[in-house]
DNA sequence: CGACTAATATTTACGCTGTAAACTTTCGGG
DNA sequence: CCCGAAAGTTTACAGCGTAAATATTAGTCG
């Protein structure tokens, strides 16, 4: 027997693993209603126990929320990643393969997505889990122009290469959810977007090591 | 006597410019306590009036919501406008004054910025006096894209430009009020990161419309 | 194996919120 | 001056987060 997943029978009073169960409740609330129905309540009941329950896994709706923001992050670090081993060995196409799964990701899961970066989890002070998976998150990139810069004269921007690299698809993402660039896009579409915008900037980063002192 | 301030007496049944001072105040407690403690009956409260009386200006939450979001926009595409002014004639100086305003109107009124790009707030169908104000904020930095593809070479990246240039300081200001880059930073710093971010983006667009066809 | 303890889940209760409905007060145009 | 419309109030209710007390189970030690 499953030592995780004890007995068929329903209407167990203990749950076995209410904590997971839960957060993936709530996971598929904010994905399919949005963030502003995401709650304790409406988590409880639709795992199917009393809307205290939760309170034995979370301080308050606060550390809910947490949760889904960091199971949000470890998911798009992990897409990172795995994009950028498929390009293993090339470190320019990997950090454009890294920039253009960050733009998916937003497209492929908005609602997620912008609770990610709602008010709510600006302060992760005090949610360490989910400060850990963001500063994780943008690890990953760090660690991916670090690399380009080892094997590449460009992106050699000191502090400057993360931080470009990272607003650019940030903002792009931020851009096409909010329909700022006119209707929904759809994910071909972003990729595209994404891939032309990463391409400017990587000739952009390259180009600055050359002529430094070049203003404006 | 003032047509918009009848007398001075206290406690009238009519407040006589209600609607603004209710976003007035709203502004306030976004300022002051972000973006969770602003409620219709907290607005209200704050005002002197009750709780009701919002709903004589406002259809529900969301519209107050959107109201401050218009307000925060508005005020943004203005000093963006200013300090483009500032260096009037000098295309591209303007630009990347333009991106400095908009990091530092970032730092400057953190939960504002916040709420401006909220979930809450995302989709703007509902509200046509946000979706024109967020509009009209990104046209001021498309227009001046355009003027400096105009007098200069650079920056002619059709629609990649002002998509570039938003994209950079927006996740650049994210960045810094997430606290993702480290501590705390006051306006000058960022001033400074701002304008060697945007720095690095020009001498990028300028580069990309000569070397096109290189790629990562 | 049985009993004690800690972990887990429930019930009840309270104050807060958004908002609907009915009411009162005031303003402005004939 | 009057009367309708606009603006503000009062009352009421459901849903939320959460505190406190209670009940059920799981794991451990004798």
């Amino acid at each position: 027997m499953h030592p995780t997943k004890r007995r068929r029978s329903r209407r167990r009073y203990h749950h076995g693993d209410l904590a997971n169960a839960l957060v993936a409740a709530a996971v598929d609330i904010v994905q399919s209603q949005g963030a502003g129905a995401l709650g304790l309540r409406a988590v409880a009941r639709k795992v199917g126990v009393s809307h205290m329950a939760p309170y034995n896994h979370f301080d308050d709706r606060a550390a809910l929320v947490a949760a889904v923001g960091a199971h949000g992050f470890r998911k798009l670090a992990r897409e990172i990643r795995e994009s950028a081993e498929q390009v293993a060995g090339r470190p320019a196409r990997q950090l454009q393969e890294a920039g253009i799964t960050y733009v998916r990701f937003a497209v492929a899961n908005p609602q997620l997505f912008r609770l990610m970066f709602s008010p709510e989890l600006a302060d992760k002070r005090a949610h360490p889990d989910l400060a850990t998976a963001a500063q994780q998150t943008f690890g990953v990139l760090e660690d991916l122009v670090e690399q380009s810069a080892g094997t590449d004269a460009r992106a050699q921007q000191g502090a400057m290469g993360p931080l470009v690299a990272w607003s650019l698809v940030h903002g792009l993402a931020v851009l096409l959810l909010d329909q700022q660039l006119g209707p929904p896009v759809d994910l071909q579409v972003a990729e595209q977007i994404a891939r032309g915008a990463t391409e400017a900037i990587w000739v952009g980063l390259a180009a600055t090591t050359r002529e430094r002192k070049s203003q404006p």
